[in-house]
DNA sequence: TTCCTTTTGCAAAACGTTTTGTATCTGGTG
DNA sequence: CACCAGATACAAAACGTTTTGCAAAAGGAA
């Protein structure tokens, strides 16, 4: 209950004026005052926990020193909190604070929810998606700085920043094609999203650029779940000309992937290798043997999302710039030769 | 670019004072405007896309509207999400909006964060873990309301939610006893921390309901991965006298005993039933067949601490309480009869 | 001493609201 | 017409800062 202490406290208790330890605390508008009395100023300040009042100040300089982070779905996968926590991480060390707003798919919610981040006067969004996809950046936003995380819209003059997929899938197939695989099939999505065609993508650049033949019969499309990679990987392994690696869409695919080589009696990674992409942690850890994937960089992604904001509040102009990030190989037990 | 309108834009579009403005838009004073021109003023805010200033109203009435939350980790489960968004949405309901921090492990870090959020005058703090265990709240929050979500403290004047262990395992072994089992193993952890003691509690007392008798070698404990509960299936399934179903800690822990019954050639849920706890979606799906399990209440908890922490702040006074949430059992397809 | 220069103080305005006290306007009633 | 009540306007203060212009103090050098 002790009534919060202001700068007037602080002025008096420093025995100066107010306008003394204003200067001294934001040595912004520098030698008005002397070094000495700056740093009693200081002590003094943090002597009676003075902290000062973001409202007010904000209030008066029109910054509230506060970005909002609206995104969808945050339930489901780990992700969010990756993304969440490279975002605040990366505010907080710019002496920012983060605003997280989620809405699902509701619009109308989004649109009311984005309604109170202006009201609180946040110097800018970014808009982020759990998964990389294409958007449209809601009309409420004109105005605010906008950085868009896991997503791309048409509209270039707005900066975003997603995973290279194309290089992720290459990072993963070269990996297998090392190992000395020459049979490779890829369990794909199914979905028409960035990913998946990103992901093939690579696939085929990796087997081209080896001078591997691709036979379409062994990329085949399902579900991205694990029931769908079960399914996919159990027509793809009972076959006897069956690929000694696979390549899956995501970590999960490959779990169902894992329980099809089980099925048919076949060993990871002696009899057939498997790789993945997201770096699950709580799948890819869990399986057995471990699955060796390719990492998505969640957090990496969060933290660039507000430098770049950042950059564009502080000071305006800069061309915006799409941004594909890498996304490194994390080896775990799943790759290994192919059974000779 | 357009410059923000305010409350003197309404007032001047309206033709009315910014006194009646505001009045007509904070219906508290009543009965100094008439319904007619409250109606008008409105019409005319929302036209002009008047949207107050939070900056502004907070300093004056010494609220700001923002909760703030912190917590530990939240980059491994989705869990946080789940909390996240639960607070979220209670927040949102009641016009306030949430500040998410974290700092990991690092209790300088949190204090400094804590700091950003007294600065920002937030009006009440959710302190949340990301698994139930006991805290200490840190001094700072000291004089701010606090509510704790998934931890407790020594000092019972502060409000906390947590899951009810000893519910949830008792849900779960009721299931198993329910469907026909007499022999039935638990794979538990090994930490000290409440949900074992909980979750342990739980299992006997099940037992004991049911005058079945309990084995103290079929009470295993292990790490509360994968591995460990790997592990520690094998050991128990490897017997001739092996239980015929197997509760255990958690998800994770429920995955290590899948691939122990795999390894030993038992089918689930022919040979051997598992139950876990957690409703961790993204394995408790991915399994095969799907994982039986107790779901903890994360959005729950998120919710009832941010109501929680509003009736605090609303209205001041009310003596602290301790909440134990349910947690429903989740059927999927991992428990049934035991082999005859 | 006198004149600078450097450091500090003082007062005031501004940011956009809410809230209060008082004054003004309107229309109806006696 | 005079009076009254209800509705509204107006002006001002307050919230806690930052920033400005100007004045005052403290030194040092001439």
């Amino acid at each position: 209950m002790t009534t919060r202490v202001g700068i007037r406290d602080v002025a008096k208790a420093a025995g100066v004026s107010v306008t003394t330890v204003s200067h001294a605390l934001n040595d912004a508008t520098s030698f008005r005052v002397k070094a000495a009395t700056q740093q009693l100023v200081r002590d003094v300040a943090r002597d009676l926990g003075y902290a000062p009042n973001k409202m007010a100040s904000g209030l008066r300089n029109q910054r509230s020193q506060i970005l909002g982070l609206v995104s969808d779905e945050i339930t489901t996968t780990p992700f969010a909190g990756a993304m969440i926590r490279g975002a605040q991480d990366a505010a907080y060390d710019r002496g920012y604070v983060v605003m997280v707003v989620n809405s699902g798919l509701d619009s109308e919610l989004e649109t009311r929810e984005i309604n109170m981040l202006r009201q609180h006067q946040v110097d800018g969004v970014v808009y982020a998606r759990m998964y990389h996809q294409s958007v449209q950046v809601p009309a409420e936003l004109e105005g605010l700085p906008t950085v868009l995380l896991d997503s791309v819209t048409r509209d270039s003059s707005i900066s975003s920043v997603t995973p290279d997929e194309v290089g992720a899938a290459e990072t993963a197939v070269e990996a297998i094609i090392q190992a000395g695989h020459t049979r490779i099939g890829m369990l794909n999505n199914i979905d028409d999203i960035p990913a998946t065609h990103g992901r093939r993508e690579g696939f085929l650049n990796a087997l081209r650029r080896h001078g591997l033949q691709h036979d379409p019969r062994q990329l085949v499309i399902g579900q991205p779940e694990t029931a769908g990679g079960r399914e996919a990987a159990l027509g793809l392994l009972g076959q006897p000309d069956r690929p000694t690696a696979l390549f899956c869409f995501s970590d999960r695919v490959a779990m169902g992937a894992y329980q099809a080589a089980t099925a048919l009696g076949l060993r990871i990674p002696e009899d057939v290798s498997i790789v993945g992409i997201d770096n699950l942690e709580i799948i890819a850890d869990a399986l057995w043997p471990g699955l060796t994937t390719v990492a998505l960089p969640h957090y990496e992604m969060g933290s660039w999302a507000v430098h770049r904001l950042l950059d564009d509040i502080e000071n305006p102009g800069a061309p915006a710039v799409q941004t594909q990030l890498d996304c490194p190989l994390i080896e775990r037990g799943s790759l290994g030769p192919p059974p000779s």
